[in-house]
DNA sequence: CTAGTTATGCTCACTGGGAGCATTATGAGC
DNA sequence: GCTCATAATGCTCCCAGTGAGCATAACTAG
């Protein structure tokens, strides 16, 4: 029997591009006439690229003049529906996950608030939006509309478990598919030709690229609370205030100041420099920066973020 | 600018199949006359599956007979030298991650102890054996034979963090590369016609599949701490201590018997079922159930294994 | 009945993190 | 220069989680 029988298929490599500016977090999305926003997308050289890591920074590097920093492999989407513009062959996509630092625009590209992508993941303002509060209400009606009381039991659990309390901030993806399942995002309507949704739920992007956005949201933060990954998008110097808000940003909730402060400080992850921040207002801030040695000491280094 | 350019690949799917039987992790591998074993390796039928999950699904079905319960997709490796025996066209593997109830052996395949590809992974003994020991000297050596000051101490480093103390289990992903690029493993030799390395460093695999292995133990611990998959391995009905056991196959590290009953009882994790395990020696035990509901309650349930 | 073995109950000390009060240092407006 | 608003920073108190170990209960083998 073959161990080796391969199938061909068409790949792409496509990559969630994120920077954190103005306490926001914002991903790359190329636009073309005519079309929902996507995930910018670029192929495999099979010649050049020894590896898959190597040609998603070749293209990003060619097509946003873009010199990624971190970069990490995110997941391998190949349903057979994901691209119904394909023919027979099979679309399969490789995402990334990249992080640099603020940025002009590059070419050919934008940045998108992932909160204009994500709406219900922003959960920093304790009051949630009228956009919230209507997919919160809409899968409350889903979740009463089931077939029978197991299948109306089961999601209503779906819903408890997901939109919390408490909130999970890891569980973006599985957000994400929740909406789809519920038909709440216009991409069920595109995908399946029925009618779109009623409510307002986010920009949706070009084939499954909002999944792929959530899934590096997901994994993005994550990854926050045992790698310092978040360096990754600030400055050298920063003060501890721009560090919480960063991390903020990504984890769409807030964090008490001073225990943030306390946490990051016995860490090991920042050095004071002596500098200070020109002050706005108030007491000058001190400039920090990051402490690559932690990790000697500390194996698995990240902000405290508290996910439970 | 096409958003959509894309390289035509050769795809598999390869699965990391995983049981524990009598305190000893175990994987699935085939052998081929010839050649080192493999992983189970199958292709994507382009027509008929509809996802890459259900592909996966339905060879490791009509090949080994094994229905698998859980499944997780690890990474996908796509180094142009990782199949030196490819032509030019580019082999890409999609690896999974399975977990499956201890069964007789399956059609065509065989069960290896996890920890006979990766002895150094197993740090339930406190005292290294010979073959770690070797390794970990072996490991200084290299460290100390850097070419300048700056690389004994990257390399120093590098080793102090990933063999600890402190013991981290998730690393063993970058312990694996971190043996490869000290050209202390077969596969150096294998892929670079180096000569091989003098010291015993565990089975090697054909291919990258002994690095596949290696993702799936990364990743199967870290899931192990936030979601109850370890109740995949067991059957329905268990004691705590087959539990303990269980966990602790897995995580390659022994536990408090007494915390990790307080832990896991006070979880919500599992529920006691009356019953009484048929005791060899001592007190009998009560046999406990995975009790699913816990999710509603826990955002993130699973097994306190104490990473850090 | 005794020794050996495992299950189970419980205590104690320590640590990390949640919450909030208090103090210090700055700019803006007068 | 004085006062106020605004941040930064320092510190305390409390509690839940957890590491470690002692003590007791319930079996089996002889």
């Amino acid at each position: 029997m073959m161990a080796d029988a391969a199938a061909l298929v068409a790949m792409t490599l496509d990559a969630v591009i994120v920077a954190v500016s103005q306490g926001r977090p914002r991903l790359l999305v190329v636009d073309e006439p005519g079309q929902p926003p996507a995930l910018p997308s670029g192929p495999l050289d099979v010649e050049r690229d020894a590896t898959l890591e190597l040609g998603l920074r070749r293209w990003v590097r060619s097509r946003t003049g873009l010199e990624v920093g971190y970069v990490e492999q995110l997941y391998t989407f190949g349903d057979r529906d994901r691209r119904p513009d394909a023919g027979p062959q099979r679309q399969v996509s490789v995402g990334y996950l990249a992080l640099v630092e603020e940025t002009e625009p590059p070419l050919d590209a934008r940045w998108v608030d992932v909160y204009a992508l994500l709406p219900w993941e922003d959960q920093r303002d304790p009051e949630p939006g009228p956009e919230e509060a209507a997919i919160r209400a809409a899968l409350e009606v889903w979740a009463a509309q089931g077939a029978d009381a197991d299948v109306r039991r089961e999601r209503a659990e779906r819903v408890a478990v997901n939109f919390g309390p408490p909130w999970d901030g890891i569980r973006a993806l599985e957000r994400y598919e929740l909406l789809y399942g519920a038909h709440l995002l216009p991409e069920w309507a595109r995908d399946t030709g029925a009618p779109p949704p009623g409510i307002d739920t986010g920009i949706a992007l070009r084939f499954d690229h909002r999944r792929i956005a959530a899934t590096a949201l997901s994994r993005l933060r994550g990854k926050l609370t045992y790698r310092p990954v978040v360096f990754e998008l600030l400055p050298e110097r920063f003060s501890l205030l721009e560090l919480q808000h960063t991390v903020e940003a990504l984890a769409g909730i807030t964090l008490h100041k001073q225990n943030f402060r306390r946490l990051v400080e016995r860490s090991g992850l920042v050095e004071g420099t002596g500098q200070r921040a020109r002050s706005q207002a108030g007491r000058p801030a001190e400039l920090f920066r990051f402490r690559p040695s932690v990790q000697r000491e500390r194996p698995r280094p990240g902000v405290g973020v508290p996910y439970r």
